[in-house]
DNA sequence: ATGTGTTCCTGTCCGC
DNA sequence: TGCGGACAGGAACACA
């Protein structure tokens, strides 16, 4: 799944397509993805015009004319693909309905936005736009990575007195929101933190070298279009793909990519999910 | 409160 | 080739 670099990937190529557009139909496949959809989904989006489209850690914000906001998060597996309309870039002919197609929006220029996922682990939801903060999947989710409030001192607050690991705080979404398992990994390599660090007990020196690395590492990432691994192929249409090359993440027996270490990356587990470091140069 | 393990689902890959 | 098991980018939830 996509992390916060792929989910704005994705949001930055929905965005011609669909901002300033009108949803003429929905087709809503099946009940749910993760959860039931929402009430009467296809029926809330039919005829809406698309106000705006933003991102909050690694859900899309779909802003409508009705003034509710469609929330999506692609999960593990979720992808979207574009087809149709006015846009050159996008102009393949209308696709067959592949396995997992759940959502497709129709736009009035006769675009197609599908939302394809085939583990559901995604989701969907409506709700007023002026009270989406305080939706339940909104409402506990710490600061942007990106935004100016995320820096070594909210960082170490947050961490204060955390006796979980390095890697199992970032991961959680109230500390920072929008890292995932692939930049967690690589933010701690580039900052020299052990993943197996207890969080409480990183420096305020060295917390500012992760909060440098966690930036370049995303800035990095959605500069080069979001990487992505075996669910973000390249298709027709398809949003986010793109091919990156990291620096510990999957690299496991590979030398250290580190100028002047010598040492090889490991993989671990850390709460059912695999790490990989350098336990040469992260301590 | 905080930390950890389980769970949802399908697809792919690797070793036998 | 077929089959079983491990594993996959998330994160809510139940439980100690």
């Amino acid at each position: 799944m996509p992390e916060l670099p792929e989910v704005e990937t994705v949001r930055r190529g929905l965005q011609p397509v669909m901002e300033g557009g009108v949803i003429v139909h929905a087709e809503v496949r099946r009940p749910d993805l993760r959860w039931p959809f929402p009430e009467r989904m296809a029926e809330r989006l039919e005829g809406q015009r698309v106000e705006r489209l933003r991102r909050r850690s690694k859900y899309i914000l779909i802003d409508l004319g009705s003034g509710e906001t469609l929330i999506v998060h692609l999960g593990m597996s979720g992808r979207i693909l574009v087809s149709g309309g006015r846009i050159g870039h996008y102009h393949h002919a209308e696709p067959m309905a592949k396995r997992h197609d759940h959502v497709v929006l129709h736009m009035a220029d006769g675009a197609t936005v599908t939302f394809n996922d085939a583990r559901r682990f995604g989701a969907m939801d409506l709700t007023l736009t002026e009270s989406l903060d305080r939706h339940r999947l909104l409402a506990g989710l710490g600061p942007e990575p990106l935004g100016n409030e995320f820096h070594e001192d909210c960082l170490l607050k947050r961490l204060r007195g955390k006796k979980t690991s390095a890697k199992t705080a970032l991961l959680d979404q109230r500390v920072v929101a929008g890292l995932g398992n692939i930049y967690v990994c690589e933010a701690l390599h580039r900052s020299g933190i052990s993943p197996t660090r207890m969080a409480g007990r990183i420096s305020r020196r060295r917390l500012r070298d992760l909060v440098v690395s966690i930036r370049q590492v995303l800035r990095e990432a959605i500069e080069a279009g979001g990487s992505s691994l075996r669910d973000f192929r390249k298709s027709d249409g398809e949003i986010g793909y793109f091919q990156h090359s990291f620096e510990v993440y999957g690299r496991e027996g590979k030398p250290c990519l580190r100028s002047g270490c010598d040492g090889c990356v490991v993989r671990i587990a850390q709460s059912g999910r695999s790490t990989f470091y350098c336990p040469e140069c992260q301590r």
